[in-house]
DNA sequence: GACGTTGATCGAATCGATTCGGCACGCCAC
DNA sequence: GTGGCGTGCCGAATCGATTCGATCAACGTC
């Protein structure tokens, strides 16, 4: 005897009302009597109703008050980074204002399994760094006429995407490094393209990614010879990595280190750390992020700090709007610079004037 | 004019079939011939008919394809463990089977926003980290007639959750120090509860959190006398807090640390460098989780594996099989040990080494 | 040539709630 | 006493798809 689950009209028959008054009891739509709203609740408890049932609320709604979340990569890998975790907070925050959760789902452009963009019940999607091939999916979104928002990602014309000034930020500190005093400076980037390779990037690398490029110009436009490293990931573990590649020939060592990531900035750190070099009387080192760095204590680096809650929220409330038929604003985000410990004037200054020295005793 | 969006029954009158048979050759479930496939295919291109509405077919079948995640805190916080983060993985695995996806839900005992886990439309829920608070809500769901699996927490009878043989493992951990020959070692532990204070555990102090409280049963059962000192949280700043406390008298220092979790024991390891300190030869550290901590190279952390993708795959093939009337199982897990580079026998081993030498020598 | 069989298609009921125009009733004012 | 009005409740249509037994055509067989 598998007993049905009670529906909303078994409760309105057993508290003398008809299935609408009981409904309204429920959603509080319209104003009834506290008594036959007593009455209904009353009679919901006998039967062991606990509310309407959520699929055929949002049928009749049209809403399910539900936001898709969509990640070109593992959950796992995604999740590694800080910046999308508290943009995630602050997403689940802006959509608050919907009364809506959050649906993962994941498009590696060829998944069977569902359900996917295709087949969710949303009410809308965020796309989260929106690479070439979510083309396809993101199509089949637009077609479905349901909003969508694109935060850091290349979508195409006409959809609303969550920007930050990267370029004019990097460009602050390298300006920074630039009053105090250094001239030698290397960049370490994020990934160029979905390859992930490490390497040096010359004049004919094309990069792809939009952050890293944004990143890159706003370096470049206060360094144009600066040399960049792109890094294969952003993790601490990338840029020591991409440390100790730079700081392995004391001839051609920089003054200053641009990361393009916090955790990079971390990295780099640790390697000229374990070089014997002091930061930041050695080497200075920026970051990008502003994000919290578990075990960069004591250092505090000196940064962009990135407003990755905003972000998210930004991106939430964004697709509220669109959702309620207003049009999305406040999706250009600024970053803010964050002096810490890890910038100070180059020492080197002192070893080229040791050399200059040196020539006029010769 | 906001022209309403074609439904199943506009593509069956354009192609000339019936809705019924319109639905099955999206949904597949009866043959169908060649030519009025093509011909509903056709005619749903035409009027931009992109596949059933996921509402109204959820509702119909009784099933949404959504498995909720509960998290008891800030998402953000949640996914600064990586741990978490690769459960969610193998999680999104485990439900995969299901064709299903994960709705993010948050419950922090007083969230008026809907939908929660009253109203979200889920086939099935897993709490993670289950603590006292969530009772409530677990009662609601379980009132619903929902599937709910529990993922390290105390749930109340009944309710299945994946296990760790967390004192187990930790033991195992304890008795490799020992046979290295360690006779003194503080352990450094999770927090004890809610409230998350840092400080000495003695024998008045109420263990809370049944992963610490197994965890420190497993070290204490071989090293009966051991210290154990509470982090405030599970990170690597945590554990170098923990660290300096526990290496500051250099009279009373430990030969071994056991830390519960790698972020505590990557935090210890820095702090026990700070010291001047070498692991392992100063001192052993033993982590316990097995996850890439970053910035931790090129240490390897003897430690205890944690199936933390494996638990988030068995959570959710748990739950895809109380779905199907099944009995889940495959709920206990194990932990592997791990042998790293940060353990060793105590320096003062080898002086009794050296002794025993000498003696032979003579 | 009648009949059984197979395979595709159709009809109609159903999933469970929401919504809105209308109706009945009671109250106040003129 | 009657007309006007505000409250609170009801009826019935609707949201869009799925499902299953019934129907129907075609085909092979004896």
């Amino acid at each position: 005897m598998s007993t049905r689950r009670a529906t909303i009209s078994d409760v309105a028959r057993e508290a003398g009302v008809s299935p609408s008054t009981a409904s309204v009891v429920f959603s509080g739509k319209t104003p009834t009597s506290e008594a036959t709203r007593a009455r209904v609740l009353a009679a919901a408890a006998d039967l062991g109703y606990t509310g309407p049932d959520p699929r055929a609320a949002s049928l009749r709604r049209g809403r399910s008050g539900i936001v898709g979340v969509v990640f070109d990569q593992h959950l796992g890998t995604a999740f590694l980074d800080p910046v999308t975790t508290h943009m995630m907070d602050g997403l689940a925050d802006g959509v608050s204002r919907l009364g809506a959760a959050l649906l993962l789902l994941r498009d590696d452009g060829e998944t069977v399994s569902e359900p996917s963009l295709h087949t969710a019940p949303i009410d809308a999607a965020v796309l989260i760094g929106c690479s070439p091939r979510m083309r396809d999916s993101l199509e089949i979104v637009r077609a479905r006429g349901i909003p969508v928002v694109v935060v850091e990602g290349d979508a195409g014309v006409g959809i609303p995407r969550v920007l930050l000034d990267n370029a004019e930020a990097q460009s602050a500190a390298a300006r920074h490094l630039e009053a105090l005093g250094h001239r030698d400076v290397v960049i370490v980037t994020l990934p160029v393209d979905t390859s992930r390779r490490r390497g040096w990037i010359d004049p004919g690398t094309a990069v792809r990614v939009d952050v890293t490029a944004d990143r890159l110009a706003g370096a470049r436009s206060v360094f144009p010879d600066a040399p960049a490293l792109s890094a294969a990931t952003s993790s601490i573990d990338e840029g020591a990595i991409a440390g100790r590649a730079i700081f392995a020939d004391p001839d051609r060592r920089p003054t200053a280190v641009i990361a393009q990531s916090d955790l990079l900035a971390a990295g780099v750190i640790r390697a000229a750390e374990e070089r014997g070099l002091r930061v930041p009387q050695d080497v200075s080192v920026t970051g990008f992020d502003g994000v919290v760095v578990d075990g960069l204590a004591p250092h505090v680096l000196t940064t962009l700090v990135q407003p990755a809650t905003a972000k998210g929220r930004a991106a939430g409330e964004a697709v509220a709007a669109m959702l309620e038929d207003a049009t999305p604003s406040g999706l250009d985000l600024h970053c803010t610079f964050r002096e810490g410990t890890t910038t100070a004037p180059p020492a080197t200054m002192k070893v080229r004037d040791a050399r200059t020295l040196m020539l006029r005793i010769e």
